[in-house]
RNA sequence: GCUGGCAUGGCGGAAUAGGCAGACGCAAGGGACUUAAAAUCCCUCGGGGGCGACCCCGUGCCGGUUCAAGUCCGGCUGCCAGCACCA
């Protein structure tokens, strides 16, 4: 009998003789063939390691084993992304530095990833918040500064007022700050921004050239917003001066009834003395301004606005004059600021028009706008009318004949737009990355020289954010002023830092090279191992992370800095750990189960084994105590397994077609997210040696192996104790037989006019009449009337016909 | 509202490419072992009917294509996720 599982002793020992074999470091040898798996590093924490961690950190971690078996050099590392405001936050309350908070943060995370087992390369481990990385992120930001894409600007910013912090539109959810969940509203600030909106286009078309799930994509192209149009010039009435608009559907051009523009359209400020009720729009205005974001979304249904008096715009195409308007559902940000109105054939449009009584005219015919007070939306069949030499054209043909009018006469032209907003780069915060820029009275701004990098963060009496919204540096006069790289002169430091996207968007070209003093990454380093083959990561990060870390690498491509222009090559998501009512995991909710807890009680292999097989990769899953104490019974019964072993290095000829379909089965299913069905085919192969009460050494080193890259403590024990060669992670993956994933005899199900009746055992290659011949036979009685047809799935049915 | 996705036993979920629905696991029930319990092992386990070989029904709802539909097509309903006054 063999001794009793005891995942304490097994997973220890193990994990100390990985250490001291330096098991999976990474390989410098640049001729084997590479394999790049990557999952996004954590952000460090002070509440530890989550469930949720685990599920996609194993799942890489089984391709990576799988391609170390499989001769590959595997480089999967693992770092920390410890720049941000809960550690900032952490350290003004308890008045540690963030430095020690990050610290201690990091030690407690590394020591639960290392309980767990995994196969990362801790020689390449990274930190955002090292002087030594940081300076490759001060370092791309020059170049970005000085390929223009980086500028300083007075503007509009999503200001949270509990972290006194301003936020990049994507951290803003539901008009509320994504962190804190405190309202956001606007303020002008002086903000860095970066020209994400020049790649805007690119980052679309590079989305043609990888391999991302679905919804990934969908998800970026829907935040980019593309959308083609034309710009088309309306004539002030007695002016020269021209208002310009953004349609989509200049082919209705001839059923614009009037124009809106944004309440902070700069023709009011320019025309105030003529507007006549200019007191009203500013006061509208101001109203506006209050509106929270979340407030203007909530109240969609209902539009406001107010007329502008005294100022009208003629439309070019029929020179029909027509009112202006200003209302909040036009927006500044978007476009030009101005629309024209075409009640008819646009939603937002009508339900203005139908609050104000302004008129609507049909453009687009097989409108319901008469008959059932709705609009018409249905662009791929309409017919254009009303509308002089449109009249008669599709939307499509008309679309192109205005565009191609309105260049020859000079009074619009082809134009495209996108939802994406510059981001905003700077947070008025300390723990971040300084922005190595200084500000000089004669020169502007002047970006340090790369050899004065890192511009190191300094050591600060207090962290707590200011309420002008100034960052904490900038109390620091010792540090703000300083001397102008350009002129000599006094300047002062930006005091802004960068948020916490900066270290994220390229940390996975430094894991090619970590310690490179000279460049980022070696040119050889990059060039071997990017891109990423497969970057797995939450569904969250598809805006942000994804989103800006593709932003820079491109741009660095740009740069020929990195030798491809896409970053990651396949990119996948996992759903979420939830707790075990089902609902998301939280304290207060009481729903937390924390993974040291679980490693305790039934070992690092038990909770890999479950979260892989806990369901589908991509989705959402409860936690369920009883699903992991199921998983711990496999891991018992692969054990004891060591009982009923027996002599034979091969399989036994009863199990040979299972092996090698077992082998088929799991070799596939870890290359597509289908761990639980993996899983449950070794749950099956190991049903099968027990109903036996035998397990060859040929078989049972094959269930070792498959087994071991999701529970490789385990399997590494037994391969040990067995008496295999080596270690478990140094052999190779095993290989199977296309050919003998088939029984030789099956069982065919026999159907009578498409139901069920009999099964027959056949050969697998039996010819068809001799099979409809023995199936005939099984119906028996059963069959009566006329054959009308025969049908014959090899291997698989037969159908008979009869009426 | 738009976009993407999903809907299968008591539960989590399987089901190449349209070809025997419910693999694997959990829970439950019964049995063995035990003074007892736990652990372990064996059996049953979608619903209904029949002593029985068997028969009928069943993959959210309605219809269609097909010898054959969980899978394909059309129309609904419900749920999840992302975006949301982007002209």
């Amino acid at each position: 009998m063999a001794v009793p599982y005891n995942h304490h002793e097994v997973e220890q020992k193990w994990q100390k003789i990985w250490d001291e074999e330096r098991a999976f470091r990474t390989s410098n040898d640049y001729s084997k063939p590479k394999y790049y798996a990557l999952v996004e590093f954590p952000y460090p924490s002070g509440q530890g390691l989550h469930v949720g961690h685990p599920r996609p950190y194993t799942a890489l971690d089984i391709v990576a084993r799988k391609r170390r078996m499989q001769g590959y050099n595997v480089l999967y590392p693992m770092g920390w992304d410890a720049f941000g405001l809960p550690t900032e936050n952490y350290a003004i309350k308890n008045h540690i530095h963030p430095r020690i908070v990050t610290k201690n943060n990091v030690e407690r995370f590394k020591g639960q990833l290392h309980s767990l087992g995994y196969s990362f390369d801790w020689e390449r481990e990274i930190n955002t918040t090292d002087s030594e990385y940081y300076k490759w992120t001060q370092w791309i930001f020059l170049k970005l500064f000085n390929a223009g894409l980086a500028y300083k600007s007075e503007m509009p910013i999503n200001w949270c007022t509990s972290c006194k912090v301003g936020l990049a539109n994507e951290e803003v959810v539901n008009g509320v700050c994504e962190r804190c969940g405190s309202e956001v509203v606007r303020k002008v600030k002086s903000q860095w921004m970066l020209k994400i909106t020049e790649y805007a286009d690119k980052l679309i078309q590079g989305l043609d050239t990888v391999d991302y799930i679905e919804r990934v994509k969908v998800s970026q192209k829907n935040w980019i917003g593309k959308s083609q149009g034309a710009e088309v010039d309306f004539a002030l009435t007695g002016k020269e001066e021209k208002l310009r608009i953004y349609t989509t559907r200049p082919d209705t051009l001839f059923g614009a009834t009037y124009m809106v523009v944004s309440p902070e359209h700069p023709l009011i400020e320019k025309y105030k003395n003529e507007i006549k009720n200019y007191d009203e729009l500013v006061a509208y205005r101001e109203q506006a301004a209050k509106k929270s974001d979340f407030e203007r979304t909530e109240l969609v249904k209902d539009k406001t606005g107010v007329e502008i008096a005294g100022l009208t715009a003629t439309n070019p195409v029929n020179n029909k004059e027509i009112p202006i308007w200003i209302s909040d559902y036009v927006l500044m940000t978007y476009g030009t600021g101005a629309i024209m109105a075409v009640p008819a054939h646009d939603e937002r449009d009508w339900d203005f028009a139908k609050k104000f009584q302004l008129p609507i005219i049909e453009v687009v015919a097989g409108s319901k706008v008469s008959v059932q007070e709705q609009v018409y939306t249905d662009v791929a069949t309409g017919t254009l009318v009303n509308s002089e030499f449109l009249n008669g054209l599709s939307v499509a043909d008309a679309k192109e004949k205005i565009i191609a009018f309105l260049e020859e006469k000079g009074i619009g032209s082809r134009k495209t737009n996108y939802k994406l907003r510059d981001w905003v780069f700077s947070r008025q915060r300390y723990w971040g990355e300084p922005i190595p820029i200084v500000h000089c009275e004669k020169c502007g701004f002047v970006p340090l020289d790369e050899s004065e990098l890192p511009l190191m963060l300094p050591e600060v009496e207090s962290y707590e954010p200011t309420d002008n919204g100034e960052s904490p540096l900038a109390a620091m006069t010792d540090w703000v002023n300083t001397t102008c790289p350009h002129c000599g002169g006094p300047a002062k430091r930006e005091t802004d830092t960068m948020p916490q996207w900066a270290g994220s968007s390229w940390y996975f070209l430094r894991y090619t090279d970590p310690d490179n003093k000279e460049a980022l990454a070696s040119k050889e380093a990059l060039e071997y191992w990017m891109p990423v083959d497969w970057y797995n990561g939450g569904m969250e990060h598809t805006t942000l992370h994804l989103l800006y870390s593709r932003f820079w690498h491109r741009f660095l491509y740009d740069q020929g800095v990195v030798p491809c222009p896409e970053p990651y090559q396949k990119r996948t998501s996992h759903g979420m750990i939830l707790g075990s009512n089902g609902e998301k995991m939280s304290k207060s909710r009481g729903n937390v189960v924390n993974p040291d807890d679980i490693v305790q009680d039934y070992g690092a292999d038990t909770l890999r084994t479950y979260e892989m097989f806990i369901g589908a990769f991509d989705l959402s899953a409860a936690w369920s105590e009883d699903g992991v104490k199921g998983c711990r019974r496999f891991l018992e019964r692969v054990w004891k397994l060591q009982d009923i072993l027996v002599d034979g290095d091969g399989y036994s000829a009863d199990l040979e077609t299972k092996m090698h379909q077992t082998i088929k089965k799991v070799s596939g299913d870890f290359e597509c997210l289908k761990y639980n069905t993996a899983i449950a085919a070794m749950m099956a192969l190991i049903n099968e040696f027990y109903k036996k009460n035998a397990v060859t050494r040929g078989e049972y080193r094959t269930l070792l192996v498959l087994l071991n890259p999701v529970a490789p403590h385990i399997t590494e024990e037994l391969w040990q104790t067995a008496g295999y060669e080596g270690r478990i992670y140094q052999t190779t993956w095993p290989d199977y037989d296309e050919a003998k994933t088939v029984e030789s005899t099956v069982e065919i199900g026999v159907q009578l006019n498409g139901k069920i009746r009999a099964t027959v055992m056949a050969s697998k290659d039996a010819d068809k009449d001799a099979v409809i011949a023995m199936a005939k036979e099984a119906l028996g009685d059963k069959l009566t009337g006329t054959i009308v047809k025969e049908i014959y799935v090899p291997g698989r049915l037969v159908n008979i016909v009869a009426k």
